[in-house]
DNA sequence: TTGCATTTATAAGAAATCCATATTAATGCA
DNA sequence: TGCATTAATATGGATTTCTTATAAATGCAA
């Protein structure tokens, strides 16, 4: 038994403007094809639906009884094609983040909230990782997509630029760091360091720039959570390399920060994808409204994210502060 | 948008088999022609449903999401034809007929309760009707069916004959009328005569019957109840004729009946249907059974309903009167 | 009763769709 | 690097579906 959905849509139809030739031009077909589609039900199914002849088309009583069953199922049929439609034209469903902590206590609150007032369907897990795990769980699909620092080639992932993040050099208010004529890794190295831990991008990052200056990266400290670097370095006990972007580093008095004056000090923040692996609606919607939002601020212009110039992005990027 | 149910089929298919050339087998289908229908669908709703490559086919997100829905869609689907199917097989429905009434409360019951052990689903609404309303309600689509006396030559209705319903003379017993050598009409004549009110079939056909012989049927009483027609004779007011198969007339000890030696005093039961009006399958499958029921004494036989033959029509009507 | 108008059914050729075979391209694996 | 497997593509053919034209039936009106 093979019945079609047009076949049930030509019974429908017949039923509802009782009659073969008004129903053929509802459904812009022509009579005689009505009157196959509904032989063809018929046949199908194995039951008369209509007592017809020139003069009249009436129900069976099969007709009477099965009309309700054929009606419910094209509602639910339409019903499901109409949620369908609306998932490729207002985007739904859940996005699934793997962020830096940096990115997530920063920029991402402010754009998640921003899209959230457009696309009110569409819901978010962030996950913060640091460094290779948001690469391993992109690529155990454990999240739609990641956002974390540049410089992966892996085959099977895809990488977005999406902005710069400047490591700064964060030390006490006062401290003679603030009044060095130049900040380079040599001047740097003189001073007692708090470091970030060794699984996490930004100390990868310093020890690379350090190296790259001929020098080695030697911690006075170690800390895993930036919030605690930056206690230490309030409480005299060295100098600390955190990016620039870092919540943790806003709102205090007593510290102040600065670029440091040698390459290699900025980490390239990138949208990370598995490679040809297709998305959600939203999560297209969304990682262009990411991109959008931080134009101003991204690397072909010169900008990076700690810049507060006045566009969407640095907007968007000022409310994710204010947020918190 | 114009989905199929094969499209849908094939997505299914694909997902539970986790590749195209297992699922296009087990469609019965070539690689290619599922390759095509999928595309069909994804290109219908807009949305990828599977990341593939000559090695793997995966659901993307979009595709997890839909997953369930179309599943139900299937599901629901293929019930509703299951349903539909019984429909055909097992008969089913409500069966509307219109009786008369001495065949109501006679073999009918027995035919029904026969019919209903094999046919559990299928339910009766009974209405029993004289004469002429009988055909009305068939004309008006009341009832499905009727059970009605024959000789109507109705254009929009069909008849079907089921069998006889000899008119017989009720009497007390040791009444004169018990002896008579022949019980013609000039004979009946000389006694008073209970007969049925002027509505009824059996009291045209009496009327028929008594022309026919060159007289008039003379009432020395009415009754519109066959029941009081037989308390009637039972008190000495007369002799009544009635249906053979009337159940009223049965279970007394102190009345007799005998048959009526004139043509004419015998009326033709029929069933009666719109023309060109297609019935429920299980009205069908019940006429038939109320036909095989009833061949032992059907005319062609020779039989009538008041015949006690051994057979399963006969037991049927035996069934019917212990059953009253 | 006879034509008329309306409506469904049928016929046949045309259009569109769908499909199968053969082939290509891609990709993991040995 | 070659092999085996699998999905995509191309193409001609088969099937289905449709439209147009026509026939048949039927209620209605003259």
């Amino acid at each position: 038994m093979d019945v079609n959905l047009r076949q049930i849509r030509a019974f429908l139809a017949v039923v509802g403007l009782g009659g073969f030739t008004r129903a053929a031009s509802a459904l812009n077909i022509s009579q005689p094809a009505l009157t196959i589609r509904i032989r063809q039900l018929e046949d199908q199914i194995g039951l008369k639906l209509f007592d017809r002849n020139t003069r009249s088309v009436q129900l069976t009583r099969v007709g009477q009884e099965l009309l309700p069953v054929f009606q419910r199922l094209m509602r639910d049929f339409d019903s499901a094609m109409a949620d369908i439609r609306e998932f490729s034209e207002e985007p739904r469903g859940t996005i699934r983040v793997a962020v830096l902590p940096s990115f997530a206590a920063g920029p991402l609150p402010a754009l998640i909230a921003d899209f959230r007032t457009r696309n009110p369907r569409v819901s978010f897990v962030l996950k913060d990782a640091v460094g290779k795990r948001v690469l391993a769980m992109v690529r155990n699909d454990e999240v739609d997509f990641g956002i974390g620092v540049g410089g992966v080639d892996e085959p099977d992932l895809d990488t977005i630029e999406v902005c710069e993040d400047r490591l700064v050099l964060v030390y006490p208010q006062g401290h003679a760091a603030g009044d060095l004529p130049q900040a380079t890794v040599p001047v740097i190295s003189q001073f007692p360091l708090v470091l970030m831990d060794k699984d996490t991008s930004v100390r990868r990052l310093v020890d690379e720039a350090f190296a790259a200056a001929g020098s080695i990266a030697t911690p006075a400290c170690e800390a895993t959570y930036m919030s605690t670097a930056v206690s230490m370095v309030r409480a005299g006990l060295g100098l600390a390399i955190l990016p620039a972007s870092a919540i943790e580093i806003r709102g205090f008095t007593d510290i102040a920060t600065r670029p440091i004056d040698d390459v290699g000090f900025v980490r390239r923040i990138v949208i990370i994808k598995r490679r040809g692996s297709s998305l959600l609606p939203a999560v297209e919607e969304f990682t262009k409204a990411l991109l959008a939002a931080v134009t101003g601020c991204r690397p072909a212009s010169g900008g990076c994210l700690d810049l507060q110039v006045e566009n969407g992005g640095a907007k968007a990027l000022a409310m994710g502060i204010q947020g918190q």
